[in-house]
DNA sequence: CTGAAAGCGCTTACAG
DNA sequence: CTGAAAGCGCTTACAG
């Protein structure tokens, strides 16, 4: 029923050896009888079978990305980025969504490394135990993180300056005269959070204008975890004029809990996010936020991705770090006294 | 380097198809040789080569997910329910973003056939030429449409019933009061913004109340397609007291237009969309809208396509449809005479 | 430049 | 219940 190379190869008088010659633009072929296999493959609507190819050659022409979740607008625009760079280059994606849970990515990683992936795409090892994480090592496939790097990891990273992010957060809400100021962060493991909001705190308390952000409150990353975290804050810290949320979707739950409890924003309290969503200019009031690359981290992670599998043996790790940009819009303003 | 069923067979003494037998549980296995096998296999830390294993089995553990964008949040939430149904089957997706470009679309379809995918699950045919659709039919891999089937098609489909949502749409807007309407659609190859607006046209039209929604302005379906549409028709129809958008996304662009000729919403105008995006809760105004299935077309999808990658041979087509059900927020009201 | 053969790592009738 | 063998559809040294 299927069309293989021993078709075309009955088909146009040479051996199968030659058609897949032919077929894979090997050197030392004749350019007629080149010509007369494409043309007869073409004719009989030969499709060839990946499976076959990818046992022979001992790899396949697919990727896996293992993010936490694709709803976090975060991470679907991370992951277009790298579907069109996969596409681009004549390779797949599988899309996996780990929930952070370390059964759940552990498995993902196995079941990428039985399918013989040409290379894998992580949001962070964390999670993964440290045997794990040396199988995955002793494989031999390539793979690239997409949080910052780990001291001693053998692992590439492409990320963002979470850090200078957070700093320009800092910077911004302090020059704006905000006194006391509150972080809302997702959980621990997540150390690109961290990042940001250490950059935050460091410049809110060097920037010698007495203001202060002890306030970090921790919840889930999403705009649930964002209105619990606000609600709390609200309730417990009133004299806190400006909020740091540690990404955007938090941000827009942390907008509904102010607005909840009858303020506003930015006419009581200023609120800030981080990452830049397309929907953070078109909600209201339009949140000012820290622009970061997505769609580039995901095409430049599997850039590299392809770029580490071309090689040979395994080759030291990269580290690439996207910048990173205040965009101003309506949601901060300085504190009314 | 890589271990393999031989080395199982080696290591525990026995001949590799009983390992093979062991490892898939088949039939007329000792139990003591079984338990002897799965030892020793867990003891080497062996892992199946899934490409070996699908050449030899005809048929890849994968399944095809080919949607417009990721990025739209209604197919990242199609997306997510999708990938999860597949993760606990055991399959794995390959994420295709079509940009419903009929030849990245083919050449997706062509992809995924080449890696003897389990099934397929689709936006949308439109955009793939009869023969292609013909080829696809020929390979005999089981496909799902996500968007209302079309007669003659031996396609199955999942989909919502948005000739409904409309209907409902339009009836609740008319029994506001309101006389002049306006719809915004996306373009004409999406069959189902079609439906919704037709059911939505029906309800204004037999309503008897007098109203009309003569005003069909169509754009992309993204926020910035709202946002144009929207700046068209404040200009031309000033007298439009309320707006279907035929998606929540729109809606979010048709929102911003409104705001920036310094009207309000529901003040001056009424803005419906159409899905119920978990952000349609979070925005100000909060969106009044329809909720539809999305999650759950997904996982109903994959989970459709799984039954029918089971059967043998070709079978009839299966449709699923979801209903629906307004949600009542904050961003339409009686119009202000 | 091309053919013949071995091999990639599994599965699955076929014997026994 | 288990072994030996053929086969899935390719690729790739090895000869010539």
């Amino acid at each position: 029923m299927t069309i293989t190379l021993d078709d075309i190869a009955k088909a146009s008088g040479v051996h199968v050896s030659t058609v897949s010659r032919a077929l894979n633009n090997a050197y030392g072929i004749h350019s007629d009888t080149r010509a007369k296999v494409l043309a007869t493959a073409k004719e009989i609507g030969y499709r060839p079978n990946r499976l076959a190819q990818g046992l022979a050659r001992g790899r396949s022409r697919t990727l896996g990305l293992v993010i936490t979740d694709i709803r976090n607008p975060y991470w679907t625009e991370v992951a277009r980025g790298a579907e069109d760079a996969a596409f681009a280059a004549g390779y797949d994606l599988v899309l996996c969504n780990s929930d952070l849970d370390a059964g759940k990515q552990t498995r993902y990683v196995y079941s990428l490394l039985e399918k013989r992936v040409a290379g894998i795409l992580m949001n962070a090892v964390t999670g993964l135990t440290r045997s794990v994480q040396e199988d995955l090592a002793q494989w031999n496939v390539p793979v690239v993180l997409l949080n910052a790097p780990r001291k001693g990891s053998s692992f590439s990273t492409v990320t963002t300056d979470t850090f200078e992010g957070g700093f320009l957060a800092g910077t911004y809400l302090v020059r704006l005269g905000h006194k006391s100021l509150a972080v809302l962060t997702g959980r621990v493991e997540r150390s690109n959070l961290t990042d940001r909001v250490k950059g935050f705190m460091k410049a809110v308390n060097s920037s010698g204008e007495g203001a202060v952000a002890t306030v970090v409150i921790r919840g889930a990353h999403t705009s649930e975890g964002g209105y619990e975290a606000a609600k709390k804050l609200l309730a417990n810290h009133p004299k806190v004029t400006a909020i740091f949320a540690a990404n955007d979707v938090m941000a827009f739950g942390v907008i509904r809990a102010i607005y909840e409890q009858g303020l506003k924003v930015p006419e009581n309290i200023s609120v800030m996010g981080f990452d830049n969503l397309e929907l953070s200019g078109i909600i209201r009031p339009p949140l000012t936020t820290i622009q970061c690359a997505k769609y580039e981290v995901g095409q430049a992670a599997v850039e590299l991705l392809l770029k580490l599998a071309q090689q040979k043996d395994a080759q030291l790790p990269e580290h690439l770090v996207f910048g990173v940009r205040l965009v101003e819009r309506e949601s901060c303003r300085p504190p009314c006294k």
